[in-house]
DNA sequence: AGCTAAGATCATGACGATATGATAAATATT
DNA sequence: AATATTTATCATATCGTCATGATCTTAGCT
C-alpha cells in the first residue's frame, strides 16, 4: 500500500544490509535470496540507494553493500526517496495551487492525515524497524508512545571498518 | 500524492455533480470544462462510477450525470474504490501474511497511520467537502473536532426529480 | 598476468495508467 | 421519421514501473 514495490524491496533490503552488514559488506546475491526479488533488478535499486547516499558499495570479491550512516540516523523516507513518483504534491487531488489562500476541497480535512503519514516517514528509522522486528511483542507497545524525533547525530563516520580478510563460508557452487 | 489522476478526476468531478446537479443531470463536456479534465477519459471514468453505483447516467438530450444516493451518504472511499490498484493491502511492504503473529518489520508503526488514511477515506463525505469547499474560512477549524461517522441513512431514494423540461443555454456552437 | 567473484550497465519486453479520436447507441424534440 | 444531443465504447498511442538476461567493469587472489 502506497509503496511500489521496488520500494518496498528497498526499504527491506536496507534492513538486511543493517542486520546482517555489521562487519562485512552484503553480496546482492544474498540479499535477493532472502527477500526472493529478482536479482539483477534489485542491484539496480540498491544502487540508487548508493548514489542517494543511503549506502555504499564494494565492487569485486568480498564486496557488496553496506550502511552509508548508522541505522538510527537512516530515516524510512530516505530509503524510499528515490523511487516515489515524481511530482510529489500533498494534495489529495493532485492541485498544484492547493493550500494556503487556495486549498482544494479535501484539504483541511486531508492535511492532518498526509502529517502523519509524513511524520512516520521522516521520524522512523532503519533502527527502529529492526529493533520492532526483533521484539514483535514489545513493538505493539512502544507504539502507543509519542515517537522521538529521529537522530540527527551527524552521520558518525565509522572508522572505515578494514575488516580483516574475513573468509566468508566459501562460494555455494565451489 | 496516492490518487491516481484517474481517482483525482472522479473525486472533482463528483463534487462538481454534487454541486451542479441537483435538480438537472450535468454534461460530461461542463464537468470536463470545469475541471479541465480530457472529455472521452472522463466520460469513461464517470461511466465508471455508475457501475459502482456513485452516480447514474442519462443519455440522451438532456442528459448527464447525477448523485445516485445523498451527498451526505457517499464516502470518499466509495468513490476512489473503482481507481484503486487491485492488490489492496495495508502492509507497507506488501507482504501477503503481514499482521498478527506474523507482522513485518513496519508493521506497528505504520498500523497506526494507515487506519487514519483509512479512516480519513470512509468517514469523509462529498456533502462534508463541499461544504469545506464553500466556507474555507470554518474548514480550518472545523477539522479540529473529532469527525463524526459518516450517515449510514439508507440512501434517500429521492422522488425521480422528473424535471420540467429545463431549457439550458443552449448548446456551445449553434 | 590471469582467474574469479562481485557490482554496474545495457537491450529488451510485459504491463497498467493515462489518455486521444472516431464511432456506436440511446433518447428527447421536431 | 428525421435530427440533434448526449452517453458508451472501441482502437490506438504514450509513458513509467517492473522486471529478465546478457554483457561490461572492478578488484582481490594466486
Amino acid at each position: 500500500m502506497w509503496l511500489g514495490s521496488t520500494a518496498q524491496h528497498a526499504v527491506r533490503a536496507v534492513l538486511y544490509i543493517t542486520e546482517h552488514g555489521i562487519d562485512a559488506p552484503v553480496r546482492v546475491d544474498d540479499i535477493a535470496a532472502a527477500l526472493d526479488a529478482p536479482r539483477n533488478y534489485l542491484s539496480k535499486t540498491l544502487h540508487q540507494l548508493v548514489r542517494a547516499g543511503v549506502l555504499r558499495s564494494v565492487r569485486g570479491p568480498n564486496g557488496g553493500f553496506q550502511l552509508a550512516d548508522a541505522p538510527d540516523a537512516l530515516s524510512v523516507a530516505r530509503i524510499v526517496a528515490p523511487f516515489l513518483p515524481s511530482q510529489q504534491t500533498r494534495c489529495l487531488m493532485g492541485r498544484p495551487t492547493c493550500g494556503g489562500a487556495n486549498p482544494c476541497a479535501a484539504h483541511h480535512r486531508w492535511q492532518h492525515v498526509a502529517d502523519g503519514v509524513i511524520a512516520f516517514f521522516e521520524e522512523t528509522t532503519a533502527a527502529q524497524l529492526l529493533a520492532d522486528n526483533r521484539t514483535p511483542r514489545a513493538a505493539a507497545r512502544v507504539v502507543r508512545k509519542k515517537p522521538r524525533p529521529v537522530s540527527r547525530r551527524p552521520a558518525t563516520k565509522r572508522p572505515a571498518t578494514k575488516r580483516p580478510a574475513t573468509k566468508r563460508p566459501a562460494a555455494k557452487r565451489p
